[in-house]
DNA sequence: TAGAAAATTGTACATTCATACAAAAAACTA
DNA sequence: TAGTTTTTTGTATGAATGTACAATTTTCTA
Protein backbone atom coordinates (compact mmCIF):
# COMPACT_ATOMS: atom_id res chain seq x y z
CA UNK A 1 0.00 0.00 0.00
CA UNK A 2 2.60 2.71 1.04
CA UNK A 3 4.43 3.43 -1.61
CA UNK A 4 8.20 2.50 -1.86
CA UNK A 5 9.71 5.50 -2.91
CA UNK A 6 12.69 6.99 -0.75
CA UNK A 7 12.31 10.67 0.10
CA UNK A 8 14.60 13.48 1.10
CA UNK A 9 13.99 15.01 4.66
CA UNK A 10 13.48 18.01 2.58
CA UNK A 11 10.62 16.48 0.10
CA UNK A 12 8.85 15.12 3.26
CA UNK A 13 9.24 18.67 4.89
CA UNK A 14 7.91 20.83 1.84
CA UNK A 15 5.33 17.92 0.86
CA UNK A 16 3.66 18.06 4.95
CA UNK A 17 3.99 22.11 4.50
CA UNK A 18 2.11 22.04 1.23
CA UNK A 19 -0.63 19.51 1.90
CA UNK A 20 -1.08 22.12 5.32
CA UNK A 21 -0.86 25.09 3.74
CA UNK A 22 -3.61 23.72 0.77
CA UNK A 23 -5.70 22.68 4.00
CA UNK A 24 -5.60 25.88 5.57
CA UNK A 25 -6.47 27.94 2.25
CA UNK A 26 -9.50 25.02 1.69
CA UNK A 27 -10.76 26.26 4.79
CA UNK A 28 -10.46 30.03 4.45
CA UNK A 29 -11.46 29.84 0.87
CA UNK A 30 -13.04 26.67 -0.01
CA UNK A 31 -12.62 24.29 -2.96
CA UNK A 32 -13.35 26.61 -5.33
CA UNK A 33 -10.84 29.26 -4.11
CA UNK A 34 -8.01 26.63 -3.56
CA UNK A 35 -5.95 27.53 -5.92
CA UNK A 36 -1.85 26.64 -6.84
CA UNK A 37 -0.97 29.72 -6.39
CA UNK A 38 -2.56 30.66 -3.07
CA UNK A 39 -1.33 27.46 -1.94
CA UNK A 40 2.28 28.21 -2.90
CA UNK A 41 2.11 31.48 -1.34
CA UNK A 42 -0.14 30.26 2.00
CA UNK A 43 3.39 28.07 2.17
CA UNK A 44 5.53 30.74 1.47
CA UNK A 45 7.34 29.54 -1.29
CA UNK A 46 7.06 30.09 -5.14
CA UNK A 47 3.88 29.19 -7.54
CA UNK A 48 6.25 26.17 -9.31
CA UNK A 49 7.34 24.79 -6.51
CA UNK A 50 3.87 22.57 -6.51
CA UNK A 51 4.76 20.99 -9.68
CA UNK A 52 8.56 19.94 -8.08
CA UNK A 53 7.21 18.17 -5.02
CA UNK A 54 3.75 16.65 -6.61
CA UNK A 55 3.02 15.08 -9.79
CA UNK A 56 -0.10 17.86 -9.95
CA UNK A 57 -2.83 20.14 -8.33
CA UNK A 58 -5.06 16.54 -7.11
CA UNK A 59 -2.49 14.59 -5.26
CA UNK A 60 -2.33 17.70 -3.15
CA UNK A 61 -5.86 17.73 -3.06
CA UNK A 62 -5.29 14.11 -2.05
CA UNK A 63 -3.60 14.68 0.73
CA UNK A 64 -5.13 17.49 1.86
CA UNK A 65 -8.01 15.94 1.85
CA UNK A 66 -6.36 12.38 4.13
CA UNK A 67 -4.82 14.78 6.74
CA UNK A 68 -8.26 16.21 7.37
CA UNK A 69 -9.97 12.64 7.86
CA UNK A 70 -6.55 11.84 9.84
CA UNK A 71 -7.25 14.66 12.00
CA UNK A 72 -11.08 13.97 12.82
CA UNK A 73 -10.65 10.40 13.12
CA UNK A 74 -8.04 11.13 15.61
CA UNK A 75 -10.55 12.98 17.61
CA UNK A 76 -12.83 10.55 17.78
CA UNK A 77 -10.19 7.82 18.54
CA UNK A 78 -8.84 9.80 21.78
CA UNK A 79 -12.49 10.35 22.79
CA UNK A 80 -13.39 6.92 22.29
CA UNK A 81 -10.07 5.40 24.50
CA UNK A 82 -10.42 7.71 27.27
CA UNK A 83 -14.43 5.96 27.45
CA UNK A 84 -15.15 3.23 29.96
CA UNK A 85 -18.74 2.67 30.01
CA UNK A 86 -20.91 1.91 26.55
CA UNK A 87 -22.61 4.89 26.92
CA UNK A 88 -19.23 6.98 27.77
CA UNK A 89 -17.90 5.27 23.74
CA UNK A 90 -21.76 6.50 22.48
CA UNK A 91 -21.07 9.80 23.56
CA UNK A 92 -17.86 10.12 22.51
CA UNK A 93 -18.37 8.78 19.16
CA UNK A 94 -21.37 11.50 18.68
CA UNK A 95 -19.21 14.13 20.39
CA UNK A 96 -16.36 13.13 18.58
CA UNK A 97 -18.42 14.06 14.93
CA UNK A 98 -18.58 17.46 15.68
CA UNK A 99 -15.08 18.41 17.43
CA UNK A 100 -14.88 20.77 19.78
CA UNK A 101 -13.99 24.79 18.24
CA UNK A 102 -14.33 23.17 14.39
CA UNK A 103 -18.17 23.05 14.38
CA UNK A 104 -18.59 26.14 12.19
CA UNK A 105 -19.85 27.57 9.34
CA UNK A 106 -16.12 27.76 7.35
CA UNK A 107 -15.64 24.35 8.11
CA UNK A 108 -18.60 22.67 7.58
CA UNK A 109 -18.71 24.16 3.88
CA UNK A 110 -15.27 23.07 3.41
CA UNK A 111 -16.17 19.85 3.87
CA UNK A 112 -19.32 20.35 1.49
CA UNK A 113 -17.47 21.32 -1.21
CA UNK A 114 -15.43 17.97 -0.51
CA UNK A 115 -18.64 15.97 -0.86
CA UNK A 116 -19.62 17.92 -3.66
CA UNK A 117 -16.49 16.92 -5.47
CA UNK A 118 -16.50 13.48 -4.90
CA UNK A 119 -19.15 13.26 -7.44
CA UNK A 120 -16.86 14.11 -10.31
CA UNK A 121 -13.53 12.91 -8.51
CA UNK A 122 -13.33 9.33 -8.02
CA UNK A 123 -9.70 9.64 -5.69
CA UNK A 124 -12.09 12.00 -3.05
CA UNK A 125 -15.04 9.43 -3.85
CA UNK A 126 -12.75 6.82 -2.48
CA UNK A 127 -11.54 8.28 0.78
CA UNK A 128 -15.26 9.43 1.55
CA UNK A 129 -16.17 5.74 0.88
CA UNK A 130 -13.39 5.10 3.72
CA UNK A 131 -14.03 7.60 5.90
CA UNK A 132 -17.88 6.59 5.94
CA UNK A 133 -17.07 2.92 6.59
CA UNK A 134 -15.05 3.83 9.48
CA UNK A 135 -17.75 5.95 10.90
CA UNK A 136 -20.62 2.72 10.41
CA UNK A 137 -17.75 0.63 11.71
CA UNK A 138 -17.70 2.70 14.68
CA UNK A 139 -21.62 2.91 15.43
CA UNK A 140 -21.96 -0.61 14.90
CA UNK A 141 -19.56 -1.45 17.23
CA UNK A 142 -20.91 0.74 19.87
CA UNK A 143 -24.28 -0.49 19.04
CA UNK A 144 -23.79 -4.19 19.16
CA UNK A 145 -25.06 -6.50 21.35
CA UNK A 146 -28.01 -4.05 22.23
CA UNK A 147 -29.61 -3.74 19.06
CA UNK A 148 -30.84 -7.19 17.08
CA UNK A 149 -28.32 -7.17 13.93
CA UNK A 150 -31.36 -6.89 11.67
CA UNK A 151 -31.70 -2.87 12.95
CA UNK A 152 -28.65 -2.17 13.18
CA UNK A 153 -28.07 -1.22 9.55
CA UNK A 154 -31.06 1.30 9.25
CA UNK A 155 -29.87 2.45 12.87
CA UNK A 156 -26.18 3.58 11.65
CA UNK A 157 -27.82 4.38 8.51
CA UNK A 158 -30.01 7.16 10.61
CA UNK A 159 -27.83 8.37 12.68
CA UNK A 160 -24.58 8.88 10.59
CA UNK A 161 -27.08 10.68 8.24
CA UNK A 162 -28.38 12.47 11.00
CA UNK A 163 -25.02 13.84 12.30
CA UNK A 164 -24.07 14.64 8.06
CA UNK A 165 -27.45 16.94 8.64
CA UNK A 166 -26.39 18.83 10.97
CA UNK A 167 -23.32 19.57 9.57
CA UNK A 168 -24.89 20.71 5.91
CA UNK A 169 -27.36 22.86 8.17
CA UNK A 170 -24.10 24.39 9.82
CA UNK A 171 -23.01 25.32 6.19
CA UNK A 172 -25.63 26.41 5.18
CA UNK A 173 -25.73 29.27 8.37
CA UNK A 174 -28.40 27.91 10.21
CA UNK A 175 -27.53 28.84 13.70
CA UNK A 176 -27.11 25.23 14.72
CA UNK A 177 -24.85 25.36 17.89
CA UNK A 178 -22.66 22.17 18.72
CA UNK A 179 -24.53 21.40 21.95
CA UNK A 180 -27.69 21.59 19.92
CA UNK A 181 -26.38 19.05 17.06
CA UNK A 182 -24.96 16.48 20.22
CA UNK A 183 -28.64 16.86 21.66
CA UNK A 184 -30.59 15.93 18.67
CA UNK A 185 -28.25 13.11 17.79
CA UNK A 186 -28.32 11.70 21.42
CA UNK A 187 -31.52 12.41 21.70
CA UNK A 188 -32.41 10.72 18.01
CA UNK A 189 -30.72 7.29 20.15
CA UNK A 190 -32.69 7.72 23.06
CA UNK A 191 -35.84 7.71 20.88
CA UNK A 192 -35.01 4.79 18.62
CA UNK A 193 -33.53 2.45 21.13
CA UNK A 194 -36.58 -0.31 22.82
CA UNK A 195 -37.11 0.48 26.04
CA UNK A 196 -35.40 -1.94 27.86
CA UNK A 197 -31.85 -1.47 26.01
CA UNK A 198 -32.28 2.35 26.92
CA UNK A 199 -32.89 1.59 30.22
CA UNK A 200 -29.75 -0.74 30.04
CA UNK A 201 -27.96 1.84 28.71
CA UNK A 202 -28.80 4.92 30.53
CA UNK A 203 -28.11 3.32 34.20
CA UNK A 204 -24.66 4.05 32.75
CA UNK A 205 -25.13 7.50 31.79
CA UNK B 1 -40.54 41.75 -6.59
CA UNK B 2 -41.83 40.52 -10.01
CA UNK B 3 -39.68 42.58 -12.41
CA UNK B 4 -42.27 44.28 -14.41
CA UNK B 5 -40.30 44.19 -17.92
CA UNK B 6 -42.59 43.84 -20.47
CA UNK B 7 -41.29 40.77 -22.26
CA UNK B 8 -41.86 38.93 -26.00
CA UNK B 9 -43.53 35.93 -26.84
CA UNK B 10 -40.21 34.82 -27.81
CA UNK B 11 -38.02 35.79 -25.06
CA UNK B 12 -40.27 34.14 -22.53
CA UNK B 13 -39.93 30.93 -24.57
CA UNK B 14 -36.50 31.36 -25.08
CA UNK B 15 -35.51 31.71 -21.44
CA UNK B 16 -37.63 28.84 -20.60
CA UNK B 17 -35.69 26.46 -22.80
CA UNK B 18 -32.47 27.94 -21.82
CA UNK B 19 -33.34 27.13 -18.26
CA UNK B 20 -34.79 24.13 -18.53
CA UNK B 21 -31.85 23.09 -21.06
CA UNK B 22 -29.36 24.25 -18.21
CA UNK B 23 -31.55 21.60 -15.67
CA UNK B 24 -31.19 19.14 -17.93
CA UNK B 25 -27.13 19.51 -18.03
CA UNK B 26 -26.91 20.02 -14.87
CA UNK B 27 -28.69 16.68 -13.84
CA UNK B 28 -26.42 15.04 -15.72
CA UNK B 29 -23.21 17.01 -15.94
CA UNK B 30 -23.47 18.48 -12.15
CA UNK B 31 -22.70 22.40 -11.58
CA UNK B 32 -19.07 21.83 -12.71
CA UNK B 33 -20.18 20.49 -15.92
CA UNK B 34 -22.78 23.25 -16.47
CA UNK B 35 -21.17 24.98 -19.41
CA UNK B 36 -22.91 27.97 -21.27
CA UNK B 37 -21.65 26.29 -24.07
CA UNK B 38 -23.04 23.15 -23.39
CA UNK B 39 -26.76 24.50 -21.99
CA UNK B 40 -27.10 26.13 -25.59
CA UNK B 41 -26.45 22.89 -27.23
CA UNK B 42 -28.73 20.93 -25.04
CA UNK B 43 -31.38 23.74 -26.19
CA UNK B 44 -29.97 23.42 -29.76
CA UNK B 45 -29.13 27.04 -29.76
CA UNK B 46 -25.97 29.06 -30.40
CA UNK B 47 -23.51 29.34 -28.01
CA UNK B 48 -23.73 33.15 -28.18
CA UNK B 49 -27.74 33.08 -27.52
CA UNK B 50 -27.49 32.95 -23.89
CA UNK B 51 -26.09 36.26 -23.61
CA UNK B 52 -28.88 37.81 -25.35
CA UNK B 53 -31.43 36.72 -23.31
CA UNK B 54 -29.56 37.07 -19.82
CA UNK B 55 -27.53 38.94 -18.13
CA UNK B 56 -24.89 36.23 -17.84
CA UNK B 57 -24.51 32.11 -16.28
CA UNK B 58 -25.19 33.18 -13.13
CA UNK B 59 -28.99 34.44 -14.10
CA UNK B 60 -29.53 31.19 -15.66
CA UNK B 61 -27.82 29.04 -13.18
CA UNK B 62 -30.07 31.12 -10.55
CA UNK B 63 -33.32 30.69 -12.91
CA UNK B 64 -32.43 27.20 -13.04
CA UNK B 65 -32.44 26.34 -9.17
CA UNK B 66 -35.84 28.20 -8.51
CA UNK B 67 -37.32 25.56 -11.30
CA UNK B 68 -35.99 22.96 -9.21
CA UNK B 69 -37.10 24.03 -5.90
CA UNK B 70 -40.46 25.02 -7.23
CA UNK B 71 -40.83 21.31 -9.01
CA UNK B 72 -40.09 19.67 -5.36
CA UNK B 73 -42.56 22.37 -3.84
CA UNK B 74 -45.27 21.80 -6.09
CA UNK B 75 -44.61 17.97 -5.65
CA UNK B 76 -44.81 18.32 -1.83
CA UNK B 77 -48.26 21.04 -1.96
CA UNK B 78 -49.97 18.18 -4.40
CA UNK B 79 -49.26 15.57 -1.91
CA UNK B 80 -50.53 17.87 0.87
CA UNK B 81 -53.73 18.71 -0.63
CA UNK B 82 -54.88 14.98 -1.25
CA UNK B 83 -54.24 14.40 2.91
CA UNK B 84 -56.87 14.37 5.32
CA UNK B 85 -55.61 13.82 8.33
CA UNK B 86 -53.11 15.19 10.09
CA UNK B 87 -50.48 11.68 9.91
CA UNK B 88 -51.05 11.44 6.31
CA UNK B 89 -50.43 14.92 5.80
CA UNK B 90 -47.37 13.85 7.89
CA UNK B 91 -46.47 11.55 5.60
CA UNK B 92 -46.98 13.74 2.73
CA UNK B 93 -43.93 15.90 3.77
CA UNK B 94 -42.38 13.10 4.17
CA UNK B 95 -42.37 11.39 1.12
CA UNK B 96 -42.75 14.91 -0.51
CA UNK B 97 -38.93 15.47 0.04
CA UNK B 98 -38.17 12.59 -1.89
CA UNK B 99 -39.84 12.50 -5.05
CA UNK B 100 -40.42 9.20 -6.59
CA UNK B 101 -38.02 8.69 -9.34
CA UNK B 102 -35.81 11.52 -8.32
CA UNK B 103 -34.26 10.01 -4.71
CA UNK B 104 -31.37 8.86 -7.38
CA UNK B 105 -27.46 9.55 -6.80
CA UNK B 106 -26.85 12.26 -9.99
CA UNK B 107 -29.90 14.25 -8.90
CA UNK B 108 -28.57 13.94 -5.22
CA UNK B 109 -25.07 14.73 -6.39
CA UNK B 110 -26.53 18.18 -8.33
CA UNK B 111 -28.29 19.00 -5.35
CA UNK B 112 -25.41 18.50 -3.08
CA UNK B 113 -23.35 20.57 -5.64
CA UNK B 114 -25.99 23.21 -5.49
CA UNK B 115 -25.53 23.65 -1.70
CA UNK B 116 -21.57 24.07 -2.08
CA UNK B 117 -21.93 26.56 -4.38
CA UNK B 118 -24.18 28.54 -1.78
CA UNK B 119 -21.10 28.86 0.13
CA UNK B 120 -19.63 31.63 -2.27
CA UNK B 121 -23.21 32.75 -4.19
CA UNK B 122 -25.47 34.91 -2.49
CA UNK B 123 -28.14 34.46 -4.62
CA UNK B 124 -28.01 30.63 -4.51
CA UNK B 125 -27.89 31.06 -0.63
CA UNK B 126 -30.59 33.20 -0.57
CA UNK B 127 -32.72 30.21 -2.56
CA UNK B 128 -31.29 27.83 -0.27
CA UNK B 129 -32.52 29.71 2.65
CA UNK B 130 -35.87 30.46 1.20
CA UNK B 131 -36.12 26.39 0.49
CA UNK B 132 -35.72 25.46 4.39
CA UNK B 133 -37.50 28.27 5.38
CA UNK B 134 -40.48 26.83 3.38
CA UNK B 135 -39.58 23.26 4.63
CA UNK B 136 -39.19 23.87 7.89
CA UNK B 137 -42.86 26.15 8.23
CA UNK B 138 -44.67 23.02 6.58
CA UNK B 139 -43.02 20.74 9.11
CA UNK B 140 -43.73 23.05 11.77
CA UNK B 141 -47.61 23.44 10.89
CA UNK B 142 -47.51 19.69 10.64
CA UNK B 143 -46.39 19.24 14.34
CA UNK B 144 -48.40 22.13 15.52
CA UNK B 145 -50.88 21.12 18.18
CA UNK B 146 -48.86 17.55 18.66
CA UNK B 147 -45.72 19.47 19.98
CA UNK B 148 -45.09 21.84 22.86
CA UNK B 149 -43.73 25.03 20.68
CA UNK B 150 -40.26 24.46 22.83
CA UNK B 151 -38.95 21.05 21.73
CA UNK B 152 -40.71 22.01 18.20
CA UNK B 153 -37.64 23.77 17.16
CA UNK B 154 -34.72 20.99 17.84
CA UNK B 155 -37.57 18.39 16.25
CA UNK B 156 -38.26 20.42 13.04
CA UNK B 157 -34.77 20.33 12.87
CA UNK B 158 -33.75 16.78 13.08
CA UNK B 159 -36.25 15.79 10.78
CA UNK B 160 -34.97 18.57 8.28
CA UNK B 161 -31.37 17.49 9.11
CA UNK B 162 -32.49 13.72 8.82
CA UNK B 163 -34.01 14.58 5.41
CA UNK B 164 -30.92 16.22 4.02
CA UNK B 165 -28.42 13.54 5.71
CA UNK B 166 -30.72 10.88 3.78
CA UNK B 167 -30.21 12.79 0.53
CA UNK B 168 -26.45 13.23 1.04
CA UNK B 169 -25.85 9.70 1.81
CA UNK B 170 -27.47 9.00 -2.07
CA UNK B 171 -25.06 11.44 -3.60
CA UNK B 172 -22.11 9.56 -1.52
CA UNK B 173 -23.11 6.78 -3.68
CA UNK B 174 -24.67 4.94 -0.45
CA UNK B 175 -27.14 2.12 -1.58
CA UNK B 176 -30.14 3.76 0.34
CA UNK B 177 -33.60 3.25 -1.55
CA UNK B 178 -36.39 5.73 -1.17
CA UNK B 179 -38.27 3.34 1.33
CA UNK B 180 -35.39 3.29 3.54
CA UNK B 181 -35.10 6.55 3.75
CA UNK B 182 -38.90 7.96 4.17
CA UNK B 183 -38.76 4.70 6.93
CA UNK B 184 -36.38 5.97 8.88
CA UNK B 185 -37.63 9.12 8.68
CA UNK B 186 -40.76 8.59 10.07
CA UNK B 187 -39.18 6.05 12.46
CA UNK B 188 -37.46 8.84 13.86
CA UNK B 189 -40.62 11.08 14.06
CA UNK B 190 -42.76 8.11 15.89
CA UNK B 191 -39.39 7.95 18.25
CA UNK B 192 -39.32 11.58 19.17
CA UNK B 193 -43.08 12.04 19.84
CA UNK B 194 -44.12 11.70 23.42
CA UNK B 195 -46.45 8.53 24.12
CA UNK B 196 -49.66 9.91 24.55
CA UNK B 197 -48.72 12.56 21.43
CA UNK B 198 -47.76 9.40 19.35
CA UNK B 199 -50.81 7.48 20.49
CA UNK B 200 -53.25 10.32 19.26
CA UNK B 201 -51.90 10.31 15.75
CA UNK B 202 -51.45 6.49 15.43
CA UNK B 203 -54.80 6.52 15.61
CA UNK B 204 -55.29 8.36 11.89
CA UNK B 205 -52.69 5.65 10.30
C1' DT C 1 36.91 24.98 -2.29
C1' DA C 2 35.27 23.48 -6.91
C1' DG C 3 32.06 20.99 -9.09
C1' DA C 4 27.80 18.37 -9.00
C1' DA C 5 23.34 17.60 -7.39
C1' DA C 6 19.26 19.32 -5.37
C1' DA C 7 16.07 22.84 -4.57
C1' DT C 8 13.73 27.07 -5.79
C1' DT C 9 12.26 30.78 -8.55
C1' DG C 10 9.79 33.29 -11.99
C1' DT C 11 7.80 33.06 -16.25
C1' DA C 12 5.67 31.32 -20.27
C1' DC C 13 2.36 28.35 -22.36
C1' DA C 14 -1.93 25.85 -23.03
C1' DT C 15 -6.50 25.27 -21.81
C1' DT C 16 -11.00 26.31 -20.35
C1' DC C 17 -14.68 29.19 -20.23
C1' DA C 18 -17.78 33.31 -19.82
C1' DT C 19 -18.81 37.22 -22.28
C1' DA C 20 -18.91 40.82 -26.06
C1' DC C 21 -19.83 41.83 -30.60
C1' DA C 22 -20.16 42.32 -35.51
C1' DA C 23 -22.44 40.18 -39.13
C1' DA C 24 -26.12 37.42 -41.00
C1' DA C 25 -30.77 35.75 -41.02
C1' DA C 26 -35.51 36.11 -39.97
C1' DA C 27 -39.66 38.47 -38.83
C1' DC C 28 -42.32 42.27 -38.95
C1' DT C 29 -44.44 46.63 -40.82
C1' DA C 30 -46.04 50.36 -43.60
C1' DT D 1 -41.94 44.75 -51.48
C1' DA D 2 -38.46 47.81 -49.11
C1' DG D 3 -36.99 49.15 -44.91
C1' DT D 4 -36.72 48.38 -40.05
C1' DT D 5 -36.55 45.77 -36.01
C1' DT D 6 -35.78 41.49 -33.80
C1' DT D 7 -33.45 37.32 -33.40
C1' DT D 8 -29.62 34.21 -34.17
C1' DT D 9 -25.08 32.88 -35.37
C1' DG D 10 -20.16 32.30 -35.10
C1' DT D 11 -16.12 34.05 -33.58
C1' DA D 12 -13.02 36.89 -30.94
C1' DT D 13 -11.36 38.41 -26.60
C1' DG D 14 -9.87 38.44 -22.02
C1' DA D 15 -9.51 36.44 -17.55
C1' DA D 16 -8.31 32.54 -14.58
C1' DT D 17 -5.50 28.83 -13.70
C1' DG D 18 -2.84 24.35 -13.87
C1' DT D 19 1.48 22.92 -15.53
C1' DA D 20 6.12 22.77 -17.82
C1' DC D 21 10.61 24.56 -17.88
C1' DA D 22 14.81 27.22 -18.23
C1' DA D 23 17.43 29.98 -15.20
C1' DT D 24 19.10 30.82 -10.62
C1' DT D 25 20.29 29.84 -5.99
C1' DT D 26 21.36 26.73 -2.35
C1' DT D 27 23.21 22.57 -0.51
C1' DC D 28 25.99 18.71 -0.64
C1' DT D 29 30.32 16.13 -1.56
C1' DA D 30 34.85 14.61 -2.76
Amino acid sequence: MAEKVKRTRIEDIRRTELVRAAHRVFMEHGLSGLTTARICAEAGMSPGILAYYFKGKDEVLFGMVRHNNRILMEDVIAKLKTAKTRWQRFIALVEGNFPENAFEPNVARAWLSVCAAAASNPQFALLQTIFYRRLNSNLASAFAGVLEPKSLRETTLAVGALIDGMWLRKAAGGDVSRDEAILAVVAHIKGTLTGEALASLRAQE
